[in-house]
RNA sequence: CGCCCGUUCGUCUAGUUGGCCUAGGACGCAAGGUUUUCAUCCUUGAAAUCAGGGGUUCGAAUCCCCUACGGGUGACCA
């Protein structure tokens, strides 16, 4: 049984390359019928951010990314958070020490950060590694007792692996192959922190053994660190899960991963849904408070780094999950382009359900002060407009004129396409248009080429002129259709209305 | 700077067992059409000498090596 986990740390708001590391656990779990776990990650309890975690969690049911255990969720494997976790992770890091594979560290952070500094300014790097570890402040320097004494009078003291001095590390990475580190190029990581806390290595590699995760699928950010793992993993004597390591999201300009600044420098969302920082109250954009259907959101995140081999773009949540496979991920940073987000939200809202539309557009139309419509009425006007719109709110800027005599007439419009004997020939028109009995599109059509056959109009005009009359400008969807949604009673009144107001000009 | 990972149209990518690739699709862009608008729709087009250079081979975007460039990482953070 296939078991992997999401893991999060809830240090703010999850950005959407957290949320596509999720996404691509929960497909390889669905695929092959296994289970999603999320676990938080809180062994900083420095970097603890009021509501975060709690953001995450709805983010990640907005995007419709169902975990089968958690926190809030339950399992039998919890609890799910890593500090409900404490009291777990020190009989692992003493094992690692009597097994010889770990040792006890008395320096202090102050300490190891001026030798750093030191070394940096002489142009040589620090690493507490093979080279330094025998000239410092710790259990394989100092005698048994000495250690026995600091520690029994409650020293401070950190443990850090034991990293071999000669060795190469390498392990398979599902999607980019082997790969070699050599452990020279490797520190002494501390795994159990003086405040008692494991770090995350320690705690990650305890987690995922004891919760039996099979697959770890993360960033590649961590790639780096995976040799470290491996190592820990051998020295606790278990059996490593296998690793896939995802290409970042990149900024859509210039370079780097995507970053919280980029969104509101850019002017689109990096996080699912909108946050307000505890601390500043300043307000970062969500892509659900933007607009976006969830299904639309997933669908083109899912693509950032992954396509199905075949030609299919719009795929739900069960075609992606059945298509999935982590070898057609592929291993480089993908940019992030937010046309094509938007390109992504306009195919699903013209396949969107006409009853949720028709809702949701009922609601921004009360906020114009518009209401007691009738349903079906807003849903021909949907019908009209909704193949020009990417969003729900695009209906107002769209379709407002269906519900709202204009109050004006675009000007560039007007001068454009009105003309001194527009009065006298769209009047003759409108005379024609209150004999109609049977106010449909194409008899009005007909009507108004007759008329400008008969008269010798100049059509283009006409139709620019009519157009104008009854949207306030020169767009919207045929002008027929228009006609036919506005009603008999309502077109003729825009239009004399119109005439008297514009011809006075 | 060390180590690791990567590099096909502006962007996301197809191409994964070398020949069907004079490199395909999508977004975006441009032009034309829908003998009326338009931010829709349709058609067409421009757009990658497959980072560069060496090999291997009858044949390489696909395999190997080098270089360049890009990215990640280098905390008692995750």
């Amino acid at each position: 049984m296939v078991r992997v986990r999401f893991a999060p740390s809830p240090t703010g708001p999850l950005h959407i390359g957290g949320v596509r590391t999720a996404l691509y656990n929960y497909f390889f779990a669905k695929k092959q019928g296994g289970k999603l776990i999320l676990r938080i990650e809180d062994t900083d309890q420095t970097r603890f951010v009021e509501g975060a975690e709690k953001y995450i969690q709805e983010s990640l049911k907005w995007s419709g990314i169902h975990f089968d255990e958690g926190p809030n969720i339950g399992g039998e494997f919890g609890p799910y958070r890593q500090s409900e976790r404490k009291e777990l992770y020190r009989q692992y890091a003493d094992q690692l020490i009597e097994d010889g594979y770990a040792y006890y560290a008395f320096d202090t952070a102050e300490e190891l950060k001026a030798l750093r500094e030191k070394e940096e300014a002489e142009g040589h790097k620090f690493q507490y590694d093979s080279k330094h570890r025998k000239d410092l402040n710790n259990s394989l320097t100092l005698s048994k007792e000495e250690v026995e004494k600091k520690i029994a009078a409650g020293e401070n003291f950190t443990i850090r692996l034991l990293v071999p001095e000669d060795e190469e590390i390498v392990f398979t990475d599902i999607i980019r192959g082997e790969v070699k580190v050599h452990s020279s190029n490797m520190d002494d990581k501390i795994i159990f922190k003086s405040d008692g806390m494991p770090t995350y290595h320690l705690a990650n590699i305890v987690d995922d053994h004891l919760m039996e995760i099979t697959h770890v699928i993360r960033g590649e950010e961590w790639l780096p660190s995976a040799p470290l793992h491996i190592l820990l993993y051998r020295y606790l004597g278990w059996d490593a899960p296998e690793f896939a390591h995802l290409p970042l999201l990149l900024k859509p300009d210039g370079k780097g991963k995507l970053s919280k600044r980029d969104g509101d420098r850019l002017g689109f969302p990096v996080f699912p849904m909108e946050w307000t920082d505890p601390q500043t109250n300043e307000i970062s954009s969500g892509y659900k408070e933007s607009g976006y259907f969830p299904e639309a959101f997933i669908n083109m995140l899912a693509f950032l780094g992954w396509n199905p081999g075949d030609e299919r773009e719009i795929m739900s949540m069960d075609e992606m999950t059945e298509a999935f496979s982590l070898d057609r991920v592929s291993k480089s940073g993908a940019r992030f382009d937010a046309d094509k987000a938007k390109w992504f939200n306009h195919e699903y809202l013209q396949k969107y359900p006409m009853e949720k539309l028709v809702s949701a557009f009922k609601e921004l139309l009360k906020k114009e002060n518009i209401e007691e419509v009738c349903d079906d009425y807003i849903e021909k006007v949907i019908k009209a407009i909704k193949d020009r719109a990417d969003f729900v709110e695009d209906f107002i800027p769209h379709g407002l004129y269906f519900f709202k005599r204009p109050e004006s007439y675009d000007e560039v419009a007007v001068k454009k396409h009105w003309r001194e004997n527009s009065v006298t020939n769209i009047g003759l028109i409108a005379e024609e248009f209150e004999k109609c009995e049977e106010w449909k599109a194409d008899i009005l059509e007909n009507i108004v080429k007759e008329q400008i056959e008969k008269h010798e109009m100049p059509g283009g005009k006409i139709f620019n002129g009519i157009r104008i009359l009854l949207v306030g400008a020169s767009s919207g969807p045929h002008l027929f259709d228009i006609l036919e949604i506005l009603g008999k009673e309502e077109s003729l009144i825009r239009l004399k209305e119109g005439i008297a107001n514009i011809g006075q000009e």
